[in-house]
DNA sequence: ATGTTCGTTGCATACGAATGCAAAATCGCC
DNA sequence: GGCGATTTTGCATTCGTATGCAACGAACAT
């Protein structure tokens, strides 16, 4: 049982001391750009080292009004999506001398209680993933001066940014796709019913297949949950229509649905069912499951994420912009392939229609 | 181009003013416990609401000297176990009303300059996942009074406290497990070689192994990553003595395993050969693979490790504390069945030798 | 009415670093 | 060596909140 006070660390005043120089001159030698002789900044260093002086990036950033912290709220860790997109956040902040505060764990609605805890740390941007924000929130953030970027899911609201690749053109690639492979029934299994990125992917596909005439989708619901993506297969796979080509929303649920019609229901795939996926993540490049599937460039999209948070905390202007990224179709061995339209990239497979 | 000024936020001042109380009352309302009436905690309250003010958590960390923030290092993220640990300890941390600053994409070896950033934050406390620190390092973490948990990882370093599984038991039980199940000829996939985890696990399997005579272990390195995995799954089975029962390190290098067996090498699972697994993550209990694995009991470990950290900050002892968690060896199909030694529980098949 | 106690309140200061301003030191040039 | 120009330096203040201390007020007992 102690008294609980960490012991307090090495101070400028110190160094100072040590150094026989002022305060002023050891903030100044630590902070780049500042007027400094490189003579007293040695000393400085020296007795820095010598006592194990580190800045103070709390005290740095009452001052400054700048954290140099970021927010970043994400769900759905299970969908190894988003750890991909996590690992190159952490590595593209890091490069910009910016930090990571991680909020996990929450789903769309109760966003606001862990919204509380970020803005007492006076975070300098939010980015949601896998998440949206009420419309008060967010003009909160506007008129606070906080950016804040949706990624991978848009919103109309304005002050909002957002990055995203093309879903809607995604969804009819696909759709094209099925269509040339000779399918002749079709079906959906959706992703949450409320996000853009189901909506869009999903009215892409309809429409593309609109227009070969084909009308009738079979849709069950998965919301981009393995455990309700197996339901929906099962109640797909017994459906008296049951569709000899499925889209389902991402790859995450596309694996568990890819098991669910072999070892539950005994279908070959693509022999007897063609499967194609979202995302082109992780288990979806794996031999046992081999999935066609729309590719997100995680790393590009990340880049414009963070892109536009620099840009928005050196200007200080908060204004919408909405970046939306191009996938490809890359082709595996989850879907039965059509006569032509298939190219060789980066040693992929890429389907490319002549019209696109 | 604006000055890129930040717009400040309410101060406890402005809402002081307001309330028509001083800047101390303010303090007091959002501190508790502090000596207030409830009068003029209403007051407060209503201006505060009213003028949408939020405490600043960097001034509070700079006089409390507690910045109610954990840094985390976290590595290897493909490896879903990883993710999930976050997700966990996410979830953890928030109950405890602490936050989490998230540093990634570091190895082994550079940990420090990483942890030169984490120290500027005068973080309350570190955890590492899949990674480890110098000793001049967690030496310094000790004097400045900063617990460290070593998750998943220990070390015979005094000050940094660990937790972990008891892998040597895991690695034992395994070559029970693979004994009874009748194999003549053994193997191991090996994870990163300096890696505690990686040492415990297939010292255990070697003993267990040698206590019913086996001396020899054919061996190849997969360094816990999914790429070198499958070029040791390559050698493995290229070899001469190409064992029957096969241990990997963990289940995402398992997988790995599994697939160059069965695609590259047309190995039927388990009829001719047997893989066993290690942290009965995710893609582990998917049919496709089907791993029999060793678990890890990660939401036990989560809060054995924020326990550890919460002690230390709360009495200022930092004293190393090492929590080993035990798992179970889930048996599911990717290895022969032993005739006896299984026993059911809450739904799953678990190995459980009579001696244990 | 007076004195005592206890709970509230405000004042003043501290936390550690950044920065405008003016003083001091350095440099260049004639 | 002297003068102006320029760089370097230190002083003092600031950021927003917490907290020790003393003053204050209310409640109660005498």
């Amino acid at each position: 049982m102690d008294s609980g006070v960490k012991k307090p660390g090495v101070t400028s005043s110190q160094v100072a001391e040590h150094a026989g120089v002022s305060q002023s001159a050891v903030s100044r030698t630590f902070t780049p750009g500042a007027s400094i002789s490189s003579k007293t900044r040695q000393k400085v260093l020296a007795s820095a080292k010598e006592l194990g002086y580190r800045p103070n990036a709390i005290a740095r950033s009452l001052i400054t009004n700048r954290s140099r912290i970021i927010a970043v709220v994400m769900a759905y860790l299970e969908n190894l999506f988003y750890p991909d997109v996590l690992e190159e956040l952490g590595r593209a902040l890091a490069a910009e001398n910016y930090h990571l505060l991680l909020f996990t764990g929450f789903m769309d609605r109760d966003s606001d209680p862990v919204f509380d805890q970020l803005m007492q740390y006076r975070v300098d941007g939010i980015i949601l993933a896998s998440t949206s924000l009420s419309s008060e929130l967010s003009e909160e953030c506007a008129t606070a001066g906080i950016p804040v970027v949706l990624f991978n899911r848009t919103t109309e609201r304005d002050a909002v940014s957002s990055v995203t690749t093309r879903n809607r053109e995604g969804g009819k690639r696909i759709a094209e796709f099925l269509v040339a492979g000779g399918h002749k029934s079709f079906g959906y299994i959706a992703g949450l019913e409320n996000s853009s990125t189901n909506r869009d992917r999903f009215q892409g596909y309809v429409e593309g297949l609109a227009g070969h005439g084909i009308t009738s989708v079979a849709t069950e619901t998965g919301n981009y949950s393995r455990v309700e993506a197996q339901d929906a297969a099962r109640r797909m796979f017994t459906r008296p229509d049951r569709p000899e080509a499925l889209f389902v929303a991402n790859d995450h649920m596309a694996v568990a649905v890819m098991d669910v019609a072999r070892y539950e229901f005994g279908l070959r795939i693509p022999q007897d069912i063609s499967i194609v996926g979202y995302d082109d993540v992780g288990p979806a490049t794996w031999t046992s499951y081999g999935i066609t599937s729309m590719s997100q460039p995680v790393k590009r999209m990340v880049e414009a994420t963070v892109d536009i948070l620099m840009d928005q905390i050196a200007s200080g202007e908060i204004e919408a912009e909405h970046r939306i990224l191009n996938g490809d179709l890359v082709v595996r061995t989850s879907a039965r392939l059509p006569q032509s339209g298939i190219v060789s990239r980066d040693g992929q497979q890429i389907f490319r229609p002549k019209e696109a």
